[in-house]
DNA sequence: CCAACCTTGACACAGTCATGCTAAAGTTGG
DNA sequence: CCAACTTTAGCATGACTGTGTCAAGGTTGG
């Protein structure tokens, strides 16, 4: 069982110290710690903290992001919200084309009919 | 067919029409334009707007999860990357129990040893 | 025992996010 | 034609992110 402690840890992974603190504060990867709590990264975790770098890197997103996907995959209801937010995106607003849009506005008084009643609605 | 122009979208949906305009520049929800180039805002988009507002107070979430969420649907790259990052997660390094940590660090010797052999790795 | 290392906490700072506001210029519709 | 509204662009700001550094105080292991 061989086991970095924080500085070394930092040099073979490229991160430094400080980071690999903020890294487990903001809940990404906790190491283990010793007795007197010293933080003790073993093999996996430094894997992990590499290629954390390079996904960081590769695609150009900041820890943040990968802190909301991991927020997202443990809070279903979260992720649910979100997917059903998105699906009704694709849904480039079609059939309403230029003949509709000639008449866009033929009177704003409906317009502001409706904007009354939805304030009602709401 | 009704669409409000942009300040009018503002007032029924709670944002601002200068937040408007930011949700279209990260991309989140675009408007018709008006032959003009107004910014016209259907029903179906009003609706959005207000269900985003809720999505964002119900789970404190920032434009910038939800765009990055979106990024997430679109490159499945970048999805499949993080998927397989935080997979290797859950396994909280169980099987190194206390009897193990007793002798962590007999000899920094064998971590230093490793510490060099991963860097001439690299 | 003690030099070398670690811990948490705090101050600092450039950069981004979410917002507002203003200016110059074009659009709309009565 | 013109008052009212919109567009883009830019300056500004408070809050948060990512990162460094320093201080006071424990831990480690030879």
């Amino acid at each position: 069982m061989d086991a970095l402690t924080i500085n070394e840890a930092a040099e073979t992974t490229g991160w430094s110290p400080r980071m690999l603190r903020y890294i487990e504060r903001i809940g990404l990867l906790e190491a283990q710690r010793s007795s007197g709590g010293y933080r003790l990264y073993g093999p996996e975790q430094l894997q992990r903290l590499r290629t954390l770098r390079e996904l960081l890197a590769q695609f150009d997103i900041g820890l943040g992001d990968v802190g909301f996907a991991l927020r997202q995959r443990r809070e279903q209801p979260l992720s649910d919200a979100i997917e059903t937010w998105l699906e009704a995106e694709p849904a480039k607003p079609e059939g309403v084309e230029s003949s509709d849009w000639l008449r866009w506005e033929q009177q704003k008084h409906q317009r502001l009919l409706n904007l009354v009643m939805e304030k009602n609605a709401a």
